[in-house]
DNA sequence: AAATTATGATTACAGGTGTAATCTAAACTT
DNA sequence: AAGTTTAGATTACACCTGTAATCATAATTT
């Protein structure tokens, strides 16, 4: 699995919300939420290239960059990686920690529900 | 929140299974698992007091070791932590990754459907 | 054409991390 | 009592990370 950063997920994570994109769209996007500096953002979008998660194509001297992977693949892989670190790879304990820390709310019970509703049905 | 390495983490779990312990016990559980160097698992006791993760006391030139929180506690934080940064703190998309990737058996269904089941009996 | 600007590349640098080795002193052996 | 072992403390060191600044160069402006 590609390792990456807190950091470098969030600019990842800019990309993914639109792409391809150039270095400046992608420091625009990430303005109002982080106070990164732009040189920041190029670093890490240095890292992510280096790192296989971004490729780009030239466009006179700037660079446009894709992501390598979809979101869900990549958050996939992280929420297994998470799951198998902290709970053995069972996902019931992570839920059943929230539901006994009251951080269940009505609404996350009926997205569940769906989920399972869905699972079931594509059973068969 | 208390910041934990993996390597840290792995030291302090090992640690939860059985408290207090010192280092050699400590040492001895995770030799089955670990290929870690005595020096090394002792680098991140030092680490984890530092980070205030666990908390000791002398027994003769010993250090019998205890963690400062429970497992539950810390994994929720961690977890609150994860789904807040990939999901945008829900925690039902999670979920819908494992079942869209087929990652969820039918102990996994029935599991969360007691969960849920707990949960609105508990609203009652 | 010269000056300025903007882009990516390279360099920087402190603090965290994995992975120990060495040091120091107390406890145990002989 | 002297030597040896062992526990924790200190030091080591390369790579990763956050956070840029500087450099080289091509494009744009004047």
């Amino acid at each position: 699995m590609i390792e990456l950063s807190k950091a470098e997920f969030e600019v990842l994570d800019a990309l993914w919300l639109n792409y391809p994109a150039t270095a400046s769209q992608i420091i625009e996007r990430l303005s109002d939420e982080k106070q990164w500096h732009e040189k920041t953002i190029k670093t890490l979008l240095g890292r992510l290239v280096k790192k296989g998660a971004l490729s780009f194509e030239k466009d006179g001297r700037q660079y446009i960059y894709t992501p390598c992977m979809e979101r869900a693949e990549y958050t996939l892989k992280e929420s297994q990686n998470f799951i198998e670190r902290f709970f053995s790879g069972r996902i019931a304990p992570l839920v059943s920690g929230f539901a006994k820390s009251e951080q269940l709310s009505q609404q996350d019970i009926n997205e569940l529900k769906k989920v399972i509703d869905d699972w079931e049905k594509q059973q068969k």
